[in-house]
DNA sequence: GTGACACTAGACAGATCGGTCTGTTATTGT
DNA sequence: ACAATAACAGACCGATCTGTCTAGTGTCAC
């Protein structure tokens, strides 16, 4: 809820701006609560009462990483109006994020190298990545795959290779490199359902269903 | 664990030993000085004069973890006595790697997540994917890939997500999954080159952009 | 008005950070 | 024997960390 006038942003929101930009920018641990309150331009009090703790902020700024990103993609695979695009179509959302100048690789993965096992930013993460993994599965489903479960692991695992490699490499093809391996993999898994086109022609658009 | 003989190890092995624990365990910004010389049994000026600074000390520590790397995949490469093995053999030796107890990912993604750009982490984190990526790619010329840097770069992000995905979802398979999908790569990158061995049994290779 | 409420500014506490310095002890090479 | 070296223990420094607390300001409902 605004408190005010609507071009203002609340507190709790110019908190979450501010965490999200250093956080992201420069990690969760090394990035202090002063250094969050002066870009916010709040007291410190006031992020104490909205989030309780530093892990709190923290908890915060990963969940809102992960509905951006849950979002980027729902929105970025409505493209597509077939289910194998549609499965790696994913790479594509993907590419997109990677060439965005503010791109640092996956928050999940930073927070979680710097973090306790058993903390909170686990516990988002975990949620995260099984959001992907199911996601990743059930576009393998509709696509046809005979054993979704195994392509979505190595797709999910491909995007994970991908994330890494572009932030570390500073690799802005990493994407599209991930998707020529997802291409072969999803080509080499789904055999056409038609009999009459069982030629291996792995540009058949099948438009059944 | 104190079962190290004070005695034998000399300050700076002892003041490795400890860092290599503690920071791949924890992380390189999480553990403090004190931290280290308290399990190492050494006084902190010991620790100054030998490595110079912190910076100093988390640099050793990761050329150490560069080294053990290099031998321990050079070593079970030696296992394999025909390229295409070689190539494959990779993820089998990382396979072993995340079986350990101690394994918590890739020393350098962790390390880099919580350290700024031009940090003495990034340097040797550089050098060391450079070396893998050197590797597969040579291994791939080896095998006879025609196209040995697109299979190299395909095979060293495969092994990123593979190390990843092992640390974030605790998955013991994640190197055997990896594995299969640089088989199907593999396969699928390379023609036998002597005419009596053309057999179809795989589909016939394709070559992505 | 008068509370209730949300927010700001900043002092403060206790701990820990990286790093320096003093002083002591043990083992060397010459 | 003696100087040099290497290692020890630990006080100390200034900075920074998370988190609390006091005090004051502005807005809104009633």
């Amino acid at each position: 809820m605004a408190t005010h006038t609507p071009e203002q942003l609340s507190a709790r929101e110019r908190l979450l701006n501010a965490a999200d930009e250093l956080f992201y920018d420069q990690g969760v641990h090394t990035v202090g609560i002063d250094r969050v309150i002066e870009r916010a331009g709040v007291a410190k009090a006031t992020l104490y009462s909205t989030f309780g703790s530093k892990d709190g902020l923290i908890r915060a700024y990963l969940e809102g990483r992960h509905d951006e990103r849950a979002e980027r993609i729902n929105r970025g695979l409505g493209r597509f109006d077939n289910p194998r695009d549609r499965l790696l179509g994913v790479f594509d959302v993907l590419s997109e994020s990677i060439a965005r100048p503010t791109f640092r690789g996956c928050a999940f993965i930073n927070a979680s190298a710097e973090s306790a096992p058993g903390s909170v930013v686990q516990q988002v993460s975990d949620s995260s990545r099984t959001w992907i993994h199911t996601l990743l599965t059930d576009l393998a489903r509709d696509a046809g795959a005979p054993d979704p479960d195994g392509l979505g692991a190595q797709l999910a695992m491909l995007y994970d290779g991908a994330v890494v490699t572009a932030r570390m490499d500073h690799n802005l093809q990493a994407a599209t490199i991930a998707k020529s391996v997802a291409t072969a993999l999803v080509d080499a898994a789904i055999v056409p359902t038609d009999p009459a086109d069982q030629r291996r022609s792995r540009r058949a658009p099948r438009r059944h269903r």
